[in-house]
DNA sequence: TGTCTCATGTAAGGGGTTACATGATTCC
DNA sequence: GGAATCATGTAACCCCTTACATGAGACA
């Protein structure tokens, strides 16, 4: 559903291809889409239905043909609607918490081991987002606000993984210790 | 995949109907599932196959007739196997930040809705995230570990719900001052 | 009478994933 | 020569979700 929502607002900062928009997808980390083709291109042909965008095609001599897709009045005023509505809370997925459930049949070896590599892994995760937002498209908005808005994205998303990496140090201390 | 070894887990800590499992994994919120009877009654089918689980069925006079499952040697082992591996990072899906990222189109009371409602969403799933964990599965644990492990996943949870608290009263400030 | 809980299952559909297909250019 | 990038699209599959179906007893 909100695939939709996410290609029309990237669509409101200026007109792309389905190839940008799917570059865009696969490297903003708050947008949870694999960002491969398939779904890509057929939202943008139901969007194309629905009249929420246009599409232009560019012949070009050196490389394949693109189709520029922009976003419609309709196309404005439906994201309009949505960025309105009630949020939904988000529902905390960690596989990791899964697997811990169950980790009383290992022994604290084995434990300690599984508490290290969570740990390496955030840690790798953390860095990776945190050069990635040093040059994605989400670092500077076309307006001051929009500025302060993506920059608030981001603080939510550095200081998310953050604040895992301060709740499996604590808990391997507690456990461990 | 993993609702496999949810599954097994569960089992682990006593023998238990599809019914009954339906009902921990509804309302246990690290378990991603709905919890709804296809995929439960199709993996005990599968587990079966496998080897990882058997079947007994109890007749009852009053009410419909059980299957209680059991897990294997196996089955543990399969499910000991799976808790050494390598944890996955969860990745960050939040909805509101999707919702958030182009909301430059709002006006400063349509953001300002926006940021109460999604403060009062957080505040209403803490304060049922704490309600649940006091009569929940996840209580007390079989041994002093596996209820320290139990409390570290519940601290976990309750710990990422006031941390997104947090974030969003700190956002609100800074965006509406 | 109607809804809730117990208890097991089926059907249909949506959303997302990976992999495949094509074809030109650029870079090592 | 081989890989990567640009660019659009298709095919197959998997996981999960909602809704439906049945049928009995309990409770208001």
């Amino acid at each position: 559903m909100s695939i939709d929502f996410t290609i029309l607002g990237i669509l409101s900062y200026k007109p792309l291809t389905g190839y940008d928009l799917k570059k865009i997808i696969q490297d903003t980390s708050f947008m949870p889409w694999s960002g491969n083709n398939n779904q890509i291109y057929k939202a943008l042909l139901e969007l194309s239905k629905k009249g929420y965008v246009t599409s232009q095609v560019m012949h070009q001599e050196q490389s394949p043909s693109k189709k520029i897709y922009t976003v419609t009045g309709a196309g404005l005023s439906a994201l309009g609607e949505w960025s309105k509505a009630t949020p939904e809370v988000f529902e905390s997925k960690k596989p990791f918490l899964l697997q811990l459930a169950w980790s009383d049949l290992l022994n604290r070896d084995e434990l300690a081991k599984l508490f290290n590599s969570y740990e390496e892994e955030i840690t790798g995760q953390l860095l990776m987002e945190k050069a990635k937002q040093k040059e994605g498209f989400f670092s500077k908005g076309r307006t001051k606000r929009e500025t302060k808005i993506w920059s608030l994205i981001n603080t939510n998303i550095i200081s998310t993984y953050e604040h895992e990496l301060d709740w499996i140090k604590q808990a391997g201390k507690e456990l461990l210790s």
